[in-house]
DNA sequence: GGCCAGGACACCA
DNA sequence: TGGTGTCATGGC
């Protein structure tokens, strides 16, 4: 079943190449700074500091905080983003030396359990950034795959993110390339068809679902 | 002018 | 442990 959604979804959508980022760093930046945020606002921000030379540990690193809240201005919670930033890159420096061979050199798990105990970074993110930057094959879900799935009678709206991400790990082969387009298809079609009202009748996915027009949390 | 966007954390009962 | 408030820009 889980096949056949992302089979249609690729057929609609087409591969997506996920993450939209020239580097792995770009992407643990960006997957901070898209928290809650739309995507748009997070290229602003990452345009920004690229043009100012600031795309690197050591210059977030040492940039005052004030300063570089400035230059995320372009995201909502800007000031709390700067701070995770940093907080991000004093783990990195003290504890991988800003390498990230040495950082996706570690188990999957205990990596994982390590940048969860970080300022700022959530199951998500961290997630994000296991797949998305260290190609680790870990399945990310969000927002858009509590409704989508929700609305294609897989779960109810208060559903965990662990109990999310143990389904679709559980159901699909071990293929990182999959969980990377994956999610990305997810994100596609939260983008668009799932503001539609129930069975528009557009949606690649209309023939699955099962939603009544609910309100989801 | 209102609404919402690829979460996470603090605080309270 | 679960619910609720806070963060605070830009595009449509």
């Amino acid at each position: 079943m889980l096949m056949n959604i992302y089979r249609c979804l690729v057929a609609h959508f087409g591969p997506r190449n996920w993450w939209p980022a020239k580097s792995s760093f770009e992407v643990i930046v960006g997957a901070i700074l898209a928290q809650a945020v739309a995507w748009r606002n997070v290229e602003i921000a990452i345009t920004r500091l690229e043009q100012e030379g600031l795309l690197s540990p050591r210059a977030i690193r040492e940039l005052p905080l004030e300063e570089l809240a400035d230059y995320i201005r372009s995201n909502r919670y800007y000031r709390m983003k700067a701070k995770k930033l940093k907080a991000f890159m004093e783990f990195f420096h003290e504890r991988y030396h800003d390498s990230l061979a040495e950082l996706f050199a570690q188990p999957v798990d205990k990596l994982r359990r390590e940048l969860l105990g970080v300022y700022g970074l959530g199951p998500e993110t961290v997630d994000s950034i296991l797949l998305y930057a260290g190609d680790l094959p870990v399945f990310v879900v969000d927002a858009y795959t509590r409704r989508v799935f929700h609305r294609l009678g897989f779960w109810g709206p208060n559903v965990t993110y662990t109990e999310m991400q143990r389904f679709f790990q559980r159901h699909l082969p071990l293929d990182v390339p999959l969980y990377n387009d994956y999610h990305a298809q997810i994100v596609a079609l939260g983008h668009s068809y799932c503001r539609e009202k129930p069975r528009c009748g557009r949606c690649p996915l209309d023939e699955f679902c099962q939603w009544e027009g609910k309100e989801e949390k």
